[in-house]
DNA sequence: CATGAATGAGCGTTCATTCAT
DNA sequence: AATGAATGAACGCTCATTCAT
């Protein structure tokens, strides 16, 4: 095996870290249906398998690592337009979440996973630290919803992110069960299931955000 | 090494699959973390491991078929809902939600693992046959919220049901995996994730049909 | 793989069961230092590893069944010499130890190794069916020592059977921790510990059973 | 990162050779039915990983000293009580037995688990260097013997030495293998193997010295 | 001298599926 | 039709040891 430098300063160890993530994720990309042995990764970082367990306590953890950087990417994103000093419209918001969520082939179907994870083999205290740091993020974007969108009472704006995460996946993975018998023949029998994704995602969330959203005139009246 | 009486009779071969169903759901109520093998659940039949094959095609199908009947027992008591002569009002719908899908322990966690199943070990065509039965069950349903409730235009029964759908499935599966660490140890930092999913849901999925309900008075008018 | 036939006849479940017993015997002998994987016995054995834990419930009950294997052979000669009408003398045990004991390779360093399984990887139960088992050929054994050597007292013979049982066990290991070093270099510094195992135990049982056999003539007087 | 300072000084090696050893004994002590690996020994000892491969060559070696250090211990106050100007009973051997091998918890583990190690994995040349310590000690110990028991021959010392030490490991390892499935249920079938170790070790050891010791007039006359 | 990051061989076990009987 | 014996791929994890720093 390709001998690498040994990450001793703090910042080789994060980078270590980080390419461990990016071997998972990229591996994830390459094949989506099966998640790659901890060997596979290993060697695609170029490390040996006992280094893995150097970084990340099981294959979970590495799993949840790599989710947990879409997730950031997704909240700061989200973060950075409720903290601009201009309004932020559903647009914006949608726009966002096409961007950092429907978008990366990743994200919707290792959401999906991890949910699994999380509620089975994820060890309780790293699932309880995972779930602090998001918290986090989401009560800081909750607040920031309540301030662009004033008919958004205390509390309902973590409520409505929450709302509509779970609108996200949850049509995600009913359109994912769809879809996989669609592809090779076209015969689709009933139009009941031939959506698309992004599309019946954009009227979902717009039925759920719609008392919201609907008049900010009459509000601002 | 009993020997039993084949299945000779047509009857019989529906009993047989009935059965195996039966077995396969029991285990899963019995130990709802893990999978039954497909062993456990011939024992519980008392039928031979080989024998369940003769029934279903592997277990992914096995594991459809529990779910099936849980979906069936919803869309026949909310079908059943609609069809009366009396009008239906949201609550109908919520207590029908209340009573086949959030009471019954396994219809969530089965319905979670179901998807993940359909878009990744379930062959395309019995996916496809999977989709199809839900897709005439689907539409009729749509249909009949479409004459209770009159805002809603043309099609729009059938994607309302698909987005409760969604939700239901989406907050549950985020509930569950935020309850996983919770249980031991009640000292939760962040209340961000300390909700119930009954009241959560109902609280969603008022958002979600608000501007649908709003004025019954319409209706009654 | 070769596809043997498949043993269903009662007969021929104990056949199986009897191959991977011998082929396991026949890799501890091939490599007298490591424990064959449950790989290799198959292998050997010309079955699958699956197939190894239809016949044994884990690797190390199939490690304890070649040892009892040797155990029976062993308990089956005493018995037979004890329950002969010919009294029994001491150079008759000593020739039945030396016979199945001392000289085949592999008694001893088994019981070595099955020592340490029983007092820690091996399932409480399974230990227990062990020991029990070996408790009914003990007890026989010694209420025939009792009745060939007078001057054994009830229980008594059991208990020498036992303490002779320690010696043969503890001394062959003092003189395998002695050996290994002397084999390539015969430049031994010190002669006390060099002696020879067979010799040695026979003058360690002949010191433990001195009253015991001394002068049967005195005791027919 | 916590640089130490070098142990330049050759007392300070032999304290770190110490804390080393210490460490390993306490963790052995700590969970008899495991041994430690090297990691957590050195963090025991506050050392990193590495340096205890500068005073140790291998695991298996560190394992020896441990034992060692308790034979050091038997074997000086066996030698004390041999090269006293008072004559010695077989009753003041128990005594000394009893204190430095049947109760300190580890002495007899270790001991069955090291020749295991001697004939395996030390390598030879180690494995003769501490041969040689031991055949020092055992012959001063066996003259001893020959000088209080008159009954001795020359060599005969350190044969029954020998012979008393192999009882010793062998019964234990008998002792252990059964008392394993005995704690949970009392329920023992046979009481073949339902007996005290301490007890039996003394029953078995008088046998073995019967002769030797039987007359003590004789050495006083 | 001391460190601790990196290595990578080693292995028991499960279980969905097949197919000879 | 029914059986259940046989298959064999798949995989996470530990830990003694090395060696670059």
């Amino acid at each position: 095996m390709v001998i690498r430098q040994r990450a001793i300063q703090a910042g080789e160890k994060e980078e270590r870290h980080h390419a461990i993530v990016d071997a998972a994720e990229l591996l994830l990309l390459r094949s989506p249906d099966r998640v790659a042995s901890v060997a596979e990764v290993a060697d695609e970082a170029g490390l040996a398998k006992g280094t893995v367990y150097l970084y990340f306590p099981g294959k979970e953890e590495l799993l949840l690592a790599v989710h947990e950087r879409y997730l950031d990417r997704f909240f700061g994103a989200l973060n950075a337009l409720l903290e601009r000093s201009r309004p932020t419209t559903f647009d914006d918001l949608v726009a966002v979440t096409a961007e950092h969520i429907v978008r990366p082939p990743l994200f919707l179907p290792l959401a999906a996973r991890c949910f699994a994870l999380m509620a089975q083999s994820i060890p309780p205290p790293a699932a309880a630290a995972f779930r602090e740091r998001m918290a986090t993020r989401l009560e800081r974007a909750g607040g920031g919803l309540e301030r662009h969108f004033v008919r958004l009472r205390p509390g309902e704006g973590v409520a409505k992110l929450r709302h509509s995460f779970a609108l996200i996946i949850g049509l995600w993975q009913m359109s994912a069960a769809s879809a996989c018998a669609l592809s090779p023949t076209t015969a689709t029998g009933s139009p009941v299931f031939a959506w698309d994704y992004p599309d019946e995602l954009a009227r979902a969330l717009g039925g759920l955000w719609q008392t919201v959203v609907d008049a900010p005139s009459a509000a601002a009246a």
